[in-house]
DNA sequence: TGAATAGTGTCTATCAGACATTATTCG
DNA sequence: CGAATAATGTCTGATAGACACTATTCA
């Protein structure tokens, strides 16, 4: 960090890293890697990698994505959650990262890590306690609490149900998600009055009891009406002055 | 542009820029500089800088909103709104910018720009339209965008409001955002209602009618229950005109 | 048949929008 | 007083949640 010194501000290197979310198994799980090197060596972190010149944060997303899970479908759920930059985060220099939230349907345990890291899927609830690489706990948390108010303003739950899914795919992924068990009558009025949310395949499913109505995903990116939760609302980040300018 | 060759990656220069909004004349307006130098001299922009070593993003977003504003209250509502680094958002290099949105109260016209350069409040409604430097215009769409939803979920309306304000006072800066005409009577009885979104003060300002109570900015930043557009998920549907015309 | 799961119907308290009405000031 | 603005009250249709009930399959 000492070449470059004629310039009075940041000069920065810049990554992405990917806050992959799924639910397997009833749970909400986020992939984590083990850091091959240092710093951190050996904890578990966000998947992640530098941003290439010639090359858009989205397209870096998108890559390190593919990268990391094999997922490269034109209906990819990759949304940017938000930047980090604490000069403090990476003890090498200033390193800036935009955070990326990408919600993924089941995929297979043995994740290809092109880069040789251990990679495993871990159960958010105990991620979001344990100790992290960087700052990588709070970017986790920001990126949980944007997944759980999105499905309540767009379609984005669906992206967690392979297709085709019934409707309790749906809700047990909202159930997952919000912590929170939804009644199933009231659920199945609501996401399929809602416009384009999810369409019927005309198949059904038989597994013991009544066979279930297969769908697909709808055209709708927004949900509307929103399905809201019971209890408060939650938004996404707010930056609060108090934390970064206690100045007065 | 020539020199640390050796990196594979983007080591990009790293930029706070600013949307700064408020309500005057009942309407929504930005603050726009004018460039002084190249690249896109003479061009209206966003008012921005570069993000200085040793110093977080949220940080350079408030020493910027100072230096522009004279802003500095502990109220400050300032958020990140996302990252843009198109590696060919700048001609003159890789430069990632990070978006923040500042909602403040009416300030006086004549903006102290520390930086010698000539800023001027601006309307929304006219700088969308009109060519800005950069990718600028793109920020300012999702800037609006951002503000327009905050409202719905938040109390950052009453940023926008001097205090003490009055409920009419409130909710003409949600006209003016959403540019849709409110019922006074339903509005008043919503945002008295939101817990801790306003606080009476007791006193009232005299006007013409009948003086109207005045508030103060409550401690809430979540709105509960939300305020909700009713462009949101309403069906347009077939109510005919003619049938309320016919009722009078 | 009974267990299990899927799906429909209905009741009710609540709430949003529409709008009528009252209250308080100024000129 | 009448105009202007603020504030309250009321009516009604829509809807969210609760939950009873019906439907269809398998063992």
């Amino acid at each position: 960090m000492t070449t470059a010194s004629t310039t009075r501000h940041a000069e920065a290197s810049v990554v992405v890293d990917l806050v992959i979310l799924t639910v397997r198994g009833g749970a909400l799980q986020v992939l984590l890697i083990e850091r091959g090197k240092e710093p951190f060596l050996g904890m578990p972190a966000l998947p992640g990698g530098y941003v290439r010149e010639n090359e858009t944060l989205d397209q870096a997303a998108v890559r390190e994505l593919a990268e990391e899970t094999g997922v490269a479908s034109p209906r990819l759920q990759l949304e940017q959650l938000r930047a980090y930059g604490d000069p403090a985060r990476d003890p090498r220099g200033h390193v800036i990262t935009i955070a990326y939230l990408a919600l993924c349907p089941g995929l297979p345990e043995p994740v290809a890590g092109t880069d040789a890291r251990a990679a495993r899927w871990a159960a958010v609830r105990d991620a979001v306690a344990a100790p992290l690489a960087f700052d990588h706990a709070a970017i986790l948390r920001d990126a949980v609490e944007r997944a759980r108010s999105q499905l309540e303003y767009t379609t984005a739950a669906a992206a967690f149900c392979p297709e085709p899914f019934t409707v309790t795919d749906l809700r047990q992924v909202y159930e997952a998600i919000w912590d929170l068990p939804l009644d199933p009558s009231n659920f199945r009025r609501k996401v399929t009055r809602a416009a384009s949310f999810i369409e019927a395949t005309g198949d059904r499913r038989l597994h013991h009891g009544r066979p279930a109505a297969l769908y697909r995903r709808g055209a709708a990116h927004l949900l509307s009406p929103p399905l809201l939760r019971a209890s408060d609302h939650e938004i996404p980040a707010q930056v609060s002055a108090a934390t970064s300018a206690a100045a007065s």
